[in-house]
DNA sequence: CTGCATGCAAATCGTTTGCAGTTGA
DNA sequence: TCAACTGCAAACGATTTGCATGCAG
């Protein structure tokens, strides 16, 4: 059982995550990097990464693409829905008919001439389920 | 305007292919690797990268998390939904309730413990758009 | 024959980590 | 004070690329 560090508030920290909030597009780590450069010139890339880490940890950011780094293909080239283990990264088909008409609906709410869409669910599978009890930390 | 080269069956491509619509898992680059490497021994892992690439653009085969590579990062906590430009990468949120009980639903078909959805629509942004008419290749 | 495809190794890209010095509470 | 935090540089893992050779059509 490891306990949770006691955050402090530096400044590269309330800049990152004020530079994070006053932006509405989602920025990637480098992004962010290059605007919090204008205020703090001497900030490292890896602090950023390290503190977007915390800020997520905490529930004021969150990071987008759940998947993580390692990309997945798929034999299936028909429209089909996934389901995907959170903790040991596994995919799973889903046999769940896509929505129909949900493209059409967001083309009326947005300026993006949409092609497609993707629907993921995020959970655990059963084998990381079973083996979630032993360690309650985190 | 650049021709599309006119592409050969060789014996890797046929095996990663091969290996690639039997399975119904949805394999990493490495994973479909190891599979091709029981049969042909002395494939290197840059052939498999480059033939899942072509077999995809041949819509033989797909690529999960279109993203690619770089994550983004999100200020904005709530629960929404996302649109995403093929060409230039930028995300936009949605105005658009997330569907109420599609978690619920998804529970009964599977076997995940889920905890969360993400749906996202991938399209082109309007900038990408208008400058989409110039090159007609690909 | 021709040029697409391959194996290999090196390069690249995004991200993470080890370390010694700094700083907020 | 002192653990959390930082900058820097090196390490890392996934993917891509340059190049000389191989091989399908």
């Amino acid at each position: 059982m490891v306990t949770k560090p006691v955050r402090r508030m530096t400044n590269q920290r309330r800049v990152i995550l004020e530079e994070l909030k006053k932006l509405h597009s989602h920025p990637t780590a480098d992004e962010l990097y290059q605007l919090v450069r204008r205020h703090l010139p001497r900030v490292s890339i890896a602090t950023v990464y390290r503190n977007l880490e915390i800020l997520c940890s905490e529930g004021l950011a969150q990071k987008m693409d759940i998947p993580g780094t390692q990309r997945r293909f798929d034999g299936d080239t028909n429209n089909h829905y996934h389901v995907r283990c959170l903790v040991c990264g596994r995919v799973e088909d889903l046999d769940f008919d896509p929505i129909p008409n949900i493209e059409q609906t967001i083309r009326n709410r947005s300026e993006y001439k949409v092609l497609s869409h993707r629907l993921e669910f995020i959970g655990l599978c059963p084998a990381c389920l079973s083996s979630e009890g032993q360690d309650l930390d985190t």
